[in-house]
DNA sequence: CTGAAAGCGCTTACAG
DNA sequence: CTGAAAGCGCTTACAG
């Protein structure tokens, strides 16, 4: 019923308004030199013929290749999230390359600001018509996106976000609202005087607003659902990891119902394995390798998680809708925060997260 | 560095063979009458060159146009539920249309076995390329599959399964596990005499195998796990809505914390919330427009969700994948188990759930 | 068994 | 300001 030659291509429109495809194209995106006369007739046969460019052959015409660059973090073992945002790009990339565009990743330490800077000028060098990055360093990151806009380059943020830049679009987390949720599966398992303890494994926290706003998060639960216990704050340093077991042995007492690890629970996990679990209820982030050792052991009961796989996805989708499609673009959005058990995890798995 | 014309096509493939394109064609997808010498020589230069066909260029010279053919219940106010998967249908339909590719949708009326068997008889009339169609009515459904089967056209479940079929693959919940989340959820909140209901809504529940795996998973889960309360199954038919709150409140007393709903709980939230909720924790499934008035005034604490946007998404695009771009599809596919609260469920209003 | 040619719906020099 | 023509990487009759 439906045929392929139903005709509303640019043949078609050309053929209503007696003129030649080239100069269709000249309209359809102002490429300029048209008469006032034609480039009115020729839209308004557009817009009766409902025309909808078929983006296959128009990407299959063109020879113009699109640029897309990447800067996130290096994942390593320590820090294997950002493998994750990685692979969103990657599968985004697999799906796009046949239509003309490439995407070149860098990456940084994030123990290294300068590796920041001079991947960032790299970028800018190679003159990409679009960017992908985590803006981590807040400082660099805003200078790197005043140089994009000076550029007329446009950018996505991933994972987290600066406010009042111009940046296109932003993926990720809404950390505060993580913290939040935690607090309502915390206050399942707590009894009217329980105490529950909030561990932020950083140096400088100051340089991790996630984690704070995670605790904040979390203590709002607290405050705006009559919580009568008790929240103690620890904060403890990777440097400290040695002592960790004990630091966390000291805290810990008989009231002691929960424990909210703000970051990658694994590590606390392992020391919690040695000193035995007791009526405690362990909540942490991500759905990473090590940590699901301990989800599964029953160590870690619940993993808050954010899409990291979803956040690349769709990051590089938007550049390219933007970029090619020339679509509207959202300029917030929010992963769905997930809640990970040892009952639900398999499906998180291998899926796009 | 990476040039669109790098010259790895069918043209290059032709020409290093010394043969014309259309024996290339002729190869690669086995039509025949080539000789075994040209074709050895084709299919090495193809391996050689990691030749991967250009799907715009094929799309777009190809006039064979695909039939997909979707048979899913439709929706109602009472039953909103299949709107979602519908949306995600009509999203992967927007995506690949481009490609060639049409959707036709029948819809049955889940209270009348005739429509399915009329409208899946139409379908096979229209001779489509693929088929996604949810097997509620278990004969009539394992009668279609023989009959597409016959006919060698491929047909994907989505939401629920039939054992021992030939379905190309299916796409939906493990509503066993669902239940089973569900039960440690639950038993969070309980103490260690409390009382459980499970409420089936639903008369004739051998139809509604959905409920009986749910209400199996929460209580293998307390099995599993030694509570030593009292788990009571309360089935209640449609017909009986208007004693609702008396068959509910004739059933609480002042052990029972928890109510699970295996189905949608809107119409027990708002009996509910007559009676008083008191520390009542109630759960039932999917994120549907009737449900969530309830979830955001606190009478429904979690939601059980299983994207039905994203089966009917990933359904389409598992056909697309499947006869237009020939490649490989997982046979099972189980959606991940959402926990859906009043602290999240506002990012997963508008993406693809 | 094989090849020349037209065409899918666009873009892009080039010529006027 | 405008049009004719070649070409993107394929498929598809058609002719031999």
């Amino acid at each position: 019923m439906i045929e392929k030659s139903e005709k509303t291509g640019i043949t078609e429109i050309a053929r209503l308004a007696k003129v030649s495809k080239a100069t269709v194209d000249r309209v359809l995106y102002n490429r300029g030199r048209v008469s006032e006369d034609t480039r009115e007739k020729i839209l308004n046969i557009c817009k009766d013929l409902n025309y909808q460019p078929n983006i296959l052959a128009q990407r299959l015409a063109s020879d113009k290749v699109y640029k897309f660059a990447v800067l996130i973090p290096k994942y390593s073992r320590d820090n294997p999230y950002w493998k994750y945002p990685l692979k969103g790009i990657e599968n985004a990339e697999e799906e796009i390359e046949n239509y003309g565009v490439t995407i070149k990743k860098y990456f940084y330490d994030l123990k290294d600001i300068h590796s920041f800077r001079k991947e960032s000028l790299q970028i800018l060098t190679s003159k990409p018509d679009g960017i992908v990055f985590a803006p981590e360093f807040k400082r660099e990151s805003k200078e790197f996106s005043k140089k994009c806009a000076h550029n007329k380059i446009p950018y996505i943020y991933i994972d987290s976000t600066l406010p009042k830049q111009h940046n296109l679009s932003y993926f990720g987390q809404n950390t505060y609202q993580g913290g939040y949720l935690a607090g309502k599966l915390m206050s399942l398992h707590l009894k009217r005087y329980s105490e529950v303890i909030i561990l932020n494994f950083a140096n400088e926290l100051e340089n991790y607003p996630h984690f704070m706003d995670r605790e904040k998060g979390m203590r709002d639960y607290f405050a705006h659902n009559n919580f009568h216990g008790k929240i103690t704050t620890l904060n403890i340093s990777p440097d400290q990891e040695i002592e960790l077991k004990e630091l966390i042995k000291g805290k810990i007492h008989h009231r002691t119902r929960g424990l909210f690890i703000t970051s990658s629970a694994h590590k606390v996990a392992r020391q919690i394995q040695k000193i035995g679990k007791g009526r405690l209820l362990i909540q942490g982030y991500d759905l990473t390798t090590p940590n699901l050792k301990y989800l599964e052991n029953g160590i870690i009961d619940f993993l808050i998680c954010q899409k990291p796989v979803t956040q690349g996805y769709l990051a590089i989708n938007a550049l390219f809708d933007h970029l090619v499609q020339k679509k509207e673009i959202q300029k917030e959005n929010f992963m769905p925060i997930e809640i990970i058990t040892k009952e639900n995890y398999q499906y998180y798995l291998d899926s796009n997260n």
